[in-house]
DNA sequence: CAGTGGTCTAGACCACTGA
DNA sequence: CAGTGGTCTAGACCACTGA
């Protein structure tokens, strides 16, 4: 039985752990309790192939999990340090407010003040993507839960990605479900700021001009194209952003 | 030279991509265009490594980033599916304002209200993970851009993880950047939103008791160990938070 | 030059699922 | 049972770095 290849697995692995994520969590403590501080040189894959007899794959994958999670740094031809971590990455989780609302076992309505075409300015153009002056689409809806506005959608889309933007019925679909269909795959930038709602916005989401607000303006990009800019108004006293991270 | 194992690499791949970016770039554009739609079932590993004529190894790394990413949902026995995108993570990088401000070339200046050892209410207690009623540590610092209050940061500080909190010269070291000293690893959950602030953080801050203010509420926890709590707020005129994500 | 990480291969054993 | 993903090994070639 000399050449068989083991049929009994040599390795049960501490509680249920993959060797793999034995070498991480092991790296981890030791970044967590500050045995190496930002900066310091980890141990190199030889090392912890030899401290872990494990294969380099393994340790390999260890090392670049930890770097995908910001933990460390690693240099070809150099080492792997431990990362500063003066900029920690948290995951922000963007739900559609449709679906945010439905799972409260709540109602949502969406009441569509405007959907037109309009002529691009300068600097919209410019955002969108598209010549100057030439026509965009842009809405602007309200969406309430249980009747109180929580959000103003102010819309503008790229009419080349959603030619039949403007036929869509949003009291059916969000804009954003729609536009998730015609271009699924997303890239954004976006911005949170507290302000001031303009007239029209209070007027629309029934509160005072003076009220604070969570404005989101976020920018939409499918494979280099851009494909909308929407400005979300929120009551600050009925929206709230919540995460989690772990550095 | 029949063993010899290439001397030239059979695969130049195109364009600098190594073999696994090609795997992931190829399933990552079909779900871009629409050819796997939420829920629909992607291409197994044997069919990759048919296709591709690359190990599974390789398509097994291009899946599970995929799957990281949150673009693709993988089930042991199963196979692997379009994942459904109506929670979309974003990487929001929380940096250190001390870091921020000196980054944009300008001035940091702390002002320190108070820093003094105070009892913890119930809630307060639970939410550091100490007995009721007993001491927490508990500092109010105003930070400022060349001269203008950009934070008003008010913090609890659990005293068994940095006992010599009260000791800090918060002139020289941010909260957070001690803190991250003493802890170097954290989770956190925080929450976003936009409020009016108390008339001690309007007066602090130099702003009136009904402008907008964006107010960031943060727990941070090392290794299962609730840290702090701190209460930041900006005035919504000053202050923004961006970021990117790719879906 | 030795040491480092980046990546790949061709196999393997395993747990899990659903027919 | 066949098909799926989860993971591992022992080797390999390579690009890069700094002495």
């Amino acid at each position: 039985m000399a050449s068989t290849p083991h049929t009994h697995s040599p390795k049960p692995a501490a509680s249920g752990h993959a060797p793999y994520t034995r070498v991480k969590d092991f790296l981890k403590s030791g970044l967590a309790s500050g045995h190496w501080v930002p900066g310091d040189q980890m141990p190199s894959e030889a090392e912890l192939v030899q401290q872990f007899a494990v294969s380099r794959m393994t340790v390999g994958r260890a090392l670049r999990e930890l770097q995908a999670e910001g933990l460390v740094t690693r240099v070809q031809g150099v080492g792997s340090f431990a990362a500063h971590l003066s900029r920690v990455s948290s995951t922000l989780t963007i739900r559609d407010l449709h679906d945010e609302i439905v799972a409260r076992g709540h109602q949502h309505q969406a009441t569509v003040v405007f959907a037109k075409k309009e002529k691009a300015t300068a600097e919209l153009a410019a955002q969108l993507g598209v010549p100057a002056r030439s026509a965009v689409f842009h809405s602007l809806i309200v969406h309430s839960e249980n009747g109180v506005p929580l959000q103003c959608e102010d819309r503008y889309v790229n009419p080349a990605c959603a030619p039949d933007y403007l036929a869509v019925d949003f009291q059916t679909i969000t804009p954003t479900q729609y536009l998730l269909g015609v271009a699924p795959l997303w890239e954004a930038q976006y911005s949170i700021e507290a302000a001031a709602p303009t007239a029209q916005e209070a007027q629309l989401l029934g509160i005072g001009v003076q009220d604070p607000c969570l404005i989101v303006v976020r920018r939409t990009i499918n494979r280099g194209v851009p494909i909308t800019l929407a400005r979300l108004v929120h009551p600050g006293t009925h929206y709230q952003i919540s995460g989690a991270f772990k550095p």
